[in-house]
DNA sequence: GTCTATACTTGGATAGAC
DNA sequence: GTCTATCCAAGTATAGAC
């Protein structure tokens, strides 16, 4: 709450339903991603999640494209935010990679990663509508080459793959493993692939840290 | 040609117009997945694409969704036929890897793993169409699990990551990596990634040498 | 058996009410 | 400024023609 309150630009002292109505066609609109896709995510069918007059989505958004754009701006944003407190929070490559296994699950289970697949391949039809998905999942992009280059830092492996073509990967393998699990319905596979993926590090880190050792000896 | 030719259960001698029909729709619903995306491919557009009466999409198929599956099926069946091709061919894993990137372009640039993308995106909301779907893709992850286990045969990195998950793991790869370059029109990062895992099974194939031959010393 | 014309439903968008 | 009633286009599905 006491996010944007009252206080529009009309300065209505009636609790600013427009605003009101504006934040609950976009928290229908990823609803309606998450579980009619991008193909039943109609005006119609954001508006009944909603509750509101399906008209609402062209005077507040102009279009549904718009709306659902909103709505996984809004999704990124919220995830990003907790994503950027995990990674600061976290001081060891190890912990970064088991806090990070923890908010993916979160991300399956609670339908984030469903929204931005629903968005990637849904916007791919349209070259304006993917121009605009593709500029919302760029920070992703950044956030996860930061990311590497914290696990790899003063290690040999650097020199291994360019940090940029390593964050292209784990993103694309971020938006593979949603579509996979979630297609069998079952998310376990992609668990176990993260599981392994801290324990990778543990090891990487361990063998970084002796050959350290060796060569300030 | 000659695939089902004439010959249809009527045994009619008018050049079997139904199965023609059935052809042009199959092959108008891949390309409308391709071109339309799952949202855009509906009876009427798969139907003009194949300049006939949308009502045959019902007629010959029972629903769009059923179409859409026989697409997917004509795509994955040309495709598994492609692949096992290239893979029997392969002496050496580097070779492999090769020849797996080559064929991957192909599937970029012809759109076969957009129709993939598209139809388990599409399909995430329908329990039934995802069960199906799911089927069709499962042969897939069997495929990339024999040729992992003939990559890393007779190799200590065989203990490292079990096969099954590690076939999982580039399906969800090949899936994410069609969406990202897709979305960005460049297929170059997604390219570049698996160039790069063709020298690393290499680099992989040399120091496995090295080591048996140590072993047999 | 194959196909077309058409009925019916849902979706996008806006003119006008409040 | 906000919202609703309503129009038109597009989608699904089938009854009936050939």
């Amino acid at each position: 709450m006491a996010k944007s309150g009252r206080a529009s630009r009309t300065g209505s002292a009636k609790a600013d339903t427009a605003s009101a109505t504006r934040q609950a066609l976009v928290d229908a609109a990823i609803e309606s991603l998450r579980f009619d896709g991008f193909a039943g995510a109609s005006a119609r069918a954001i508006a009944t999640r909603a509750g509101v007059n399906p008209g609402l989505v062209f005077y507040h958004f102009g279009s549904v494209a718009d709306l659902l754009l909103a709505g996984l701006a809004e999704v990124s944003q919220r995830r990003m935010a907790r994503y950027s407190a995990a990674v600061d929070a976290a001081t060891t490559p190890a912990q970064l990679v088991r806090v990070a296994t923890d908010i993916f699950r979160e991300d399956l289970d609670e339908g984030y990663a469903t929204v931005l697949v629903e968005m990637i391949a849904g916007a791919g039809a349209s070259p304006e509508l993917g121009a605009q998905v593709a500029a919302l999942i760029a920070p992703w992009r950044e956030f996860a080459q930061r990311a590497i280059e914290a696990i790899v830092a003063q290690s040999p492996l650097a020199a291994l793959v360019p940090v940029g073509d390593a964050a292209y990967a784990v993103v694309a393998l971020y938006l593979g493993l949603e579509m996979l699990s979630h297609v069998d319905g079952n998310r376990e596979p992609a668990l176990r692939l993260f599981d392994q993926a801290s324990q990778l590090v543990e090891v990487l880190g361990a063998l970084t840290a002796s050959s350290i050792r060796k060569d300030s000896q």
